[in-house]
DNA sequence: GCCGAATTCTATAGATCAATAGATGGCATT
DNA sequence: AATGCCATCTATTGATCTATAGAATTCGGC
């Protein structure tokens, strides 16, 4: 429809890669809000103060721009838990680190972290599996960790590492979902808290949660 | 479109509500595959054999087809919430509890509780509202046990009650998202594994981390 | 075998939306 | 100040989808 054309502030030319991210992000956070059959190009559109059809110089469909979220929703997360799984430490150690680094995306990408976990699905057959690939072998690298940490006495032999790395990530994803909404969660204090809620569910020796669960009072 | 009307065996007359409740069942299904947006009127229709038009004789409007989908996927939590919070018994053993009714709904009505989770956002306004105050009570009602439990001396001072509840409903809430296609990850080890994950994490006095985090080998 | 209600079908209106094609205007460079 | 490219606009097409109206069919009970 219309595109208040009157204030829109001609672009002056920048980097070439400039503007297109400014159109990805404009998705991101359309995407986001209404889910992406929810949304209408016209949306992002309106974001922007451009025309419905100006998108299409920027992403060949809808499904295409899509993908540019869902892409930059999940990248980096690979990389930077290989390389803390690399690194010395404990398996401790290590899902503390592993922790923050996924919180960390939260905080500086929200929208595409949200639009990755939530609208990933309708993306068509290709670029689903490649994503799906990645997100496979992130789990894979946490219930790793876990693995180790089982190995060598610091985790409960009786982990489920399967079951704790889906809570583990299920956990920090919802994370994702309310970041932003609720007041007091900084990605610090949830680091913090969630990391003793998991570390101490997974480490060895206490005594029965029965016994230690009678009340003084 | 087409609607294979050979094949499909004419309905004897059941119960009044009963195909109004075979038709409530397809749209959830439908819309736990394809999400709200993504689902058209004519694939519930497909899945049931009938013609599109005809689902307008059980429900108003596609939205209202939501609404009792998603209010379907809540009923149940807050009831039985509300009963564990109000029996006697410590905060530990009521957290344990929480978790299994939690999760049972997960097993017998696995669509619907998706449906809530990812498509209650699409509800007009009205319904929107209603159902978010049914999830408030029963996010206080979990965030109430956690109090109690710090209160009485079961659970560490420090536990952030707000982020522990919130932390408690993603883990409990991913699972809806993957049961059925994770193998092993019945309802029944499920609320064991996260029972132990949580509460070990939220209870008193052990040993801190860094020191219990070293590995013997 | 007929009646009436319950249920489904037929036909279609009306709206929305993604996507294409080509025109237009500005800006940087020369 | 003329040129050429980058970015956006204008106009429109065709597909898809929800929803309505009314006709037809089924079935249980009589």
């Amino acid at each position: 429809m219309k595109a208040v054309a009157e204030l829109r502030p001609r672009r002056s030319r920048q980097g070439p890669r400039r503007r297109a991210s400014e159109i990805i992000d404009a998705a991101a956070q359309v995407f986001a809000e209404r889910g992406f059959h929810g949304a209408s190009t016209q949306d992002i559109a309106d974001v922007l103060g451009i025309w419905q059809a100006s998108l299409y110089y920027y992403f060949a469909s809808k499904e295409a721009a899509l993908e540019q979220v869902c892409t930059r929703g999940v990248e980096g997360f690979l990389e930077s838990a290989a390389e803390i799984v690399a690194s010395p430490g404990t398996a401790t150690e290590k899902v503390q680190r592993l922790i923050e680094s996924h919180l960390t995306p939260v905080r500086e990408r929200t929208a595409f972290v949200k639009v990755f976990l939530k609208e990933r699905q309708h993306l068509p057959d290709e670029s689903r599996r490649r994503i799906g690939r990645l997100s496979r072998a992130y789990e894979r690298l946490i219930e790793g960790v876990l693995k180790t940490g089982v190995a060598n006495g610091e985790f409960r032999a009786d982990l489920d590492c399967r079951l704790a790395t889906l809570g583990f990530l299920g956990m920090l994803n919802a994370a994702s979902m309310w970041y932003g909404k609720e007041g007091g969660a900084t990605i610090e204090r949830m680091s913090e808290e969630f990391g003793r809620l998991l570390l101490d569910g997974m480490q060895v020796s206490r005594p029965t949660r029965a016994a230690r669960g009678k009340p003084r009072a």
